[in-house]
DNA sequence: CGTCCTTTTGAACATTGTCAAACACTGTGG
DNA sequence: CCACAGTGTTTGACAATGTTCAAAAGGACG
């Protein structure tokens, strides 16, 4: 209700009217900044609709802009020698490009959307900016890339201390997490998955096969975690490394 | 030559005469501070001498102190299900735990020395209360935070896109940029060399025999890059992998 | 010199990747 | 409605890569 009011409130005075920068007001990254110092942020930022599957950075790229993904998914991704790979997926409210915008560095992913997505850029000179005359925001900022951190160490160590079997058994149990239910859609292409834990697509296919001895029921993109019990014990899930909160 | 001036005036102002608190005032992450701010850091600011092999942290441990290398080096490694895999080596002047620190969550690493290392270490409630109050030092926190972002989203590419051979020769044309030299000294056990590259120490044996036909030569811990353009077009080292300055 | 630890080597084994073909699903156009 | 092409997934046979286990060789140090 608070939110229904600002946005009846700010309705008449121009840009800061638009439903996307109410919308942006209430995220975590924004929601501490004074009033005045999100106006200023607001002025230079701007919201696009992308299709799917759009180009939206390139490696290597001059860091322009600090990107927010309002609505929809985003794919980091990686190329080297021919080959490619999935790095993460970022869903609303997440940020992409933080530590390129921050240190003024080439960015070392690309982005595509994956479905019709919304993302808002911020200049980088504007961030950085901004990180250094509003106390909120900074904090804000350095809350986000520290957990931005912690996300990339926690993959490291599911790829270096576990084998493609036991990656998918935990991803499938934090999917549940995410899902709040035993049953449910992978709602990702399988090859995009295979290339996000480190493997081939042939070698995903016969890794859920490998899963079914373990409580698991795959048909098509649809799970079933059958048997929890089986399958967790197989899975040795570790809140230092599944846990996506912290 | 300002530095032994600093050192020679501050000598008689109690403990920030200390030889450590004179290095530290010149390192990236505190130089920017006002005197003041930096005065009020090290107050709570303790500095040790450790053996090697001693443990400083384990992970899932609370997040007390943000830490400091100071000399010597660190080993951040990790567990999991009775395996290990070493994560990274951190040399002076550079700090772990950073992110732990800032959102007062969980280690994610474990930490013990490799050599006789001295180590700051400043309180993570200090660390937070002087992000807020201190711009200059706000700037530099988030400046190595990202920093380490990268490093570790370099280090995944690393992992995801190479085998294990291009890893060790990409490793081996770092570390000749780092000693600016063809011949070096491998300073690290070559078995935790493996954990860090991913591998086995049987692997990472037979990794530097395959690599003598692009090349290497290797004697005992004793590298020697015998030719440079045939590693290099092995390697086929990329900025956005291999460069650790941005 | 002997002891302890690391590294190397060999051989068997397991896992993962590659390639080719079959299959399944989706949407198009006849 | 069907045939068809296009794409993604699965399967099988095989190759490459990586691991395990055991044992030998090398180094460091008392």
């Amino acid at each position: 209700m608070p939110a229904e009011n600002l946005s009846f409130e700010t309705a008449k005075r121009g840009q800061l009217a638009e439903p996307h920068v109410v919308e942006m007001r209430g995220f975590e990254l924004f929601s501490g900044m004074p009033e005045d110092s999100f106006e200023t942020l607001m002025r230079t930022t701007h919201v696009q609709a992308f299709p799917p599957r759009t180009m939206l950075i390139t490696e290597a790229g001059p860091p322009d802009f600090l990107h927010v993904v309002l609505s929809g998914s985003v794919e980091l991704f990686s190329n080297w020698n021919g080959r490619e790979t999935s790095v993460a997926t970022v869903r609303p409210v997440g940020t992409f490009i933080l530590a390129a915008s921050i240190r003024n560095a080439p960015y070392l992913m690309s982005a595509r959307t994956l479905e019709e997505s919304r993302v808002a850029m911020i200049p980088s000179e504007e961030v950085r900016a901004m990180f250094d005359s509003d106390a909120a925001f900074a904090h804000a900022i350095v809350n986000e890339l520290a957990q931005c951190f912690r996300t990339v160490v926690k993959h490291n160590k599911d790829l270096k201390l576990r084998t493609s079997l036991e990656r998918l058994a935990n991803y499938l149990l934090r999917e549940m997490q995410r899902n709040d239910a035993t049953e449910f859609d992978l709602n990702t292409e399988k090859r995009r998955l295979a290339s996000f834990l480190g493997m081939t697509p042939e070698n995903l296919s016969r890794a859920f096969k490998g899963l079914e001895k373990h409580g698991l029921r795959v048909k098509g993109s649809r799970i079933t975690i059958a048997n929890l019990q089986d399958l967790t014990a197989f899975a040795k899930p570790s809140p230092l490394i599944d846990d996506f909160t912290t």
